[in-house]
RNA sequence: GGAGCGGUAGUUCAGUUGGUUAGAACGCCUGCCUGUCACGUAGGAGGUCGCGGGUUCGAGUCCCGUCCGCUCCGCCA
């Protein structure tokens, strides 16, 4: 017998409908008897609404039919939509349920391992195994709807401005500069491979000489790194480059793209302020903060030089890069011992010494420091740092610029979290820009310069031509957008100059034969006419994240792996067929 | 590569200083129940305490190792 088509879903209907005959497939979510008056519940992705049997002489098979289906079943129940006599308010649906005039069960379930509901308890182990009862919550389901619209809106936005999307390969030549690729062997060049993209940076700017110069992919991308939170293997970009450009025209069409998804689920996405990457770090103590509130962190560095006998701070203050900065936890005076030290605790997961703390309070300053501090010295700290009575001071030290202002976010953070800034701000949406980075970053395990961004990335042209020794002085044309403490994307104004790049290449120790061997192609493009270029990446995944309100990379990945990089539905990765290995000339793991 | 937390019924968890038969809630099964929506109600089934070793008269509990999950540091041009 074929399925009766269903004439509307389930979580649709509502009090308009009533009167209306109705047939809708779906699964029992839930299966209430009341001895004769039988209530079944049944979802589809729209949502969920109440079928009923009354009991008569009439009805009685429907009611014998209908009190057999257990959670999961898939059905096709026909009827016809009336008003509850009980409406209930607090279910989109709950003012109206299906009469029930026909019940056809599609399949039967076995009991599932988990209930399926939103309020969810099973742990997230078990819900990878059997992700697809996983899927059929409400929330995983309403995140993959949000993702589709994200990326529907996207492509929208750019066909409408003029774009073209491009699809790159998957199998590419490795370039292990940065991330670890995730090779694939090759079956007609034995001891070669191929990688999957870590990005398509270098065929989008060779599409840029071919002269597609309105370029975007919503594409995956592989990188062979450890996972977070926010971080999978494999990820969804869009990617986005364009000729000619500036870095006002890559803002304003990733500022407009943007704003465009938010609208298209009516969100707001408030103006972009812009920083340097120098400010966002010595006020918020990251390259990525979330500006959803205040806290901001205060140098105290030129305050103490040679003010105090303290070495802590003294060690600091001798070195060229040393920073000590404070920050205010407002209103916190009356945090224990334990507090402080939890506090200290999280400061030196981030590679601190230790915390200095001052209590503003009527009585005075007390510290933890108090022995080398003067009382007008802790008085001068606390108005350098802004801080009130009732105040709390917190003061990290460390010999490295940026290491110290790391610490100072990472507190920032902690005391947002424990005085509950962000209550109620899961939809508040605080974009920025970040712009000036540096274009190189020291590497104190190698001893060489690398990119901060990547080798492709142009300098600030004064910069460039006025450098000197201090190479960490260049500046990058480079930029990231940064929405409420996640990096949602960077990008740059590229080098479309052949000698500029060799140049660059030779600064990060790259050999003209490594050049040659990994970027000749690229190098060669560029001598036939490479316009200037730029553009950005985003990512899917952390946009889709922030307009579904979690902060899980899982949450909005249908099929995403474990943070050990194992899919536990499918069980991989797995071992392969010894045959298929030496069709691979692999030899098998001894 | 490193750190923290966790792994006990189908699920989520409790399990005291090592001690009789390892508990609760939900789920599941069988009845009863005509307006429930976390239905109610009576009863019932259900355990390799992640895995391997050790200490002990005796281990869910202590020790060592190992696997898995989550979070974080490093890493992520």
């Amino acid at each position: 017998m074929n399925t009766p088509q269903r004439t509307h879903y389930a979580g649709e209907l509502r009090s308009e409908h009533i009167g209306s005959h109705v047939i809708i497939n779906g699964w029992i979510n839930s299966n209430r008897d009341m001895g004769g008056l039988l209530f079944l519940d049944v979802r589809d992705r729209a949502g969920i609404v109440q079928c009923v049997v009354e009991p008569s002489d009439a009805t009685m098979f429907l009611y014998e039919e209908g009190k057999k289906l257990r959670s999961e079943f898939v059905v096709c129940i026909e009827g016809s939509v009336r008003a509850r006599s009980n409406p209930n308010p607090k279910i989109p649906t709950g003012q109206i349920e299906i009469l029930i005039s026909s019940i056809q069960v599609l399949n039967e379930s076995e009991v599932p391992p988990f209930v399926i509901e939103d309020d969810v308890k099973a742990n997230e182990d078990l819900r990878l195994k059997y992700r697809y009862l996983d899927l059929r919550r409400p929330t995983l389901q309403k995140n993959l709807i949000t993702r589709h619209k994200i990326t529907q809106s996207i492509r929208n936005y750019f066909d409408s401005r003029g774009f073209i999307e491009v699809e790159t390969p998957m199998l590419m030549k490795a370039t292990p500069e940065g991330a670890r690729d995730f090779l694939v062997p090759s079956r007609l060049h034995h001891g070669e491979f191929y990688a999957l993209p870590q990005s398509p940076q270098i065929y989008k700017q060779i599409l840029m000489v071919a002269g597609f110069d309105k370029y975007f992919q919503i594409t995956k991308c592989f990188r062979d790194e450890d996972l977070r939170a926010d971080r999978q293997p494999e990820f969804t970009q869009l990617d986005v480059e364009m000729s000619f450009p500036d870095e006002e025209m890559v803002y304003d069409v990733m500022e407009n793209c943007l704003r465009n998804v938010w609208d298209s689920l009516d969100m707001r996405l408030e103006k972009f302020p812009r920083y340097s990457y120098k400010e966002v770090m010595e006020r918020f103590g990251s390259d990525k903060p979330d500006l959803r509130y205040d806290l901001e962190i205060h140098a105290l560095t030129d305050l103490l030089r040679g003010k105090t006998e303290f070495k802590v701070f003294n060690d600091a203050l001798e070195t060229k890069q040393g920073v000590i900065a404070s920050i205010v936890a407002p209103g916190c005076t009356s945090w224990s011992r334990k507090q402080l030290d939890e506090l200290t605790d999280q400061a030196k997961l981030y590679g601190a010494g230790g915390l200095v703390w001052l209590k503003i309070t009527e009585a005075g300053i007390d510290s933890s420091a108090k022995k080398f501090l003067t009382p007008e010295l802790m008085t001068e700290i606390a108005t350098h740092s802004q801080a009130k009575i009732g105040d709390l001071i917190l003061i990290a030290v460390h010999q490295k610029w940026s290491r110290a202002y790391t610490i100072m976010g990472a507190l920032r953070s902690e005391i947002a979290k424990r005085l509950n800034l962000l209550e109620g701000k899961q939809f508040t949406f605080a974009p920025l820009w970040v712009e000036n980075f540096p274009m190189f970053e020291f590497d104190e395990s190698t001893g060489q310069f690398n990119s901060m961004h990547h080798p492709f990335t142009s300098p600030v042209v004064t910069d460039w031509e006025n450098q000197t020794e201090d190479l960490a002085a260049i500046r990058a044309r480079a930029y990231d957008i940064v929405v409420n403490g996640y990096e949602l994307g960077s990008g740059s104004i590229r080098i479309h100059d052949r000698k500029l790049q060799t140049e660059i290449f030779n600064m990060l120790g790259l050999s003209p034969e490594e050049q040659q061997k990994k970027f000749g192609f690229m190098l060669d493009a560029f001598r036939y006419g490479a316009p200037p270029h730029g553009g950005m990446a985003l990512g899917i995944d952390r946009i889709a994240m922030l307009c579904s309100g979690t902060d899980n990379i899982r949450d909005v990945i249908a099929f995403p792996k474990t943070t050990s990089m194992q899919g536990l539905m499918e069980d991989c990765p797995s071992p392969i067929d010894p045959r298929q290995l030496k069709e691979l000339g692999i030899s098998p793991k001894d």
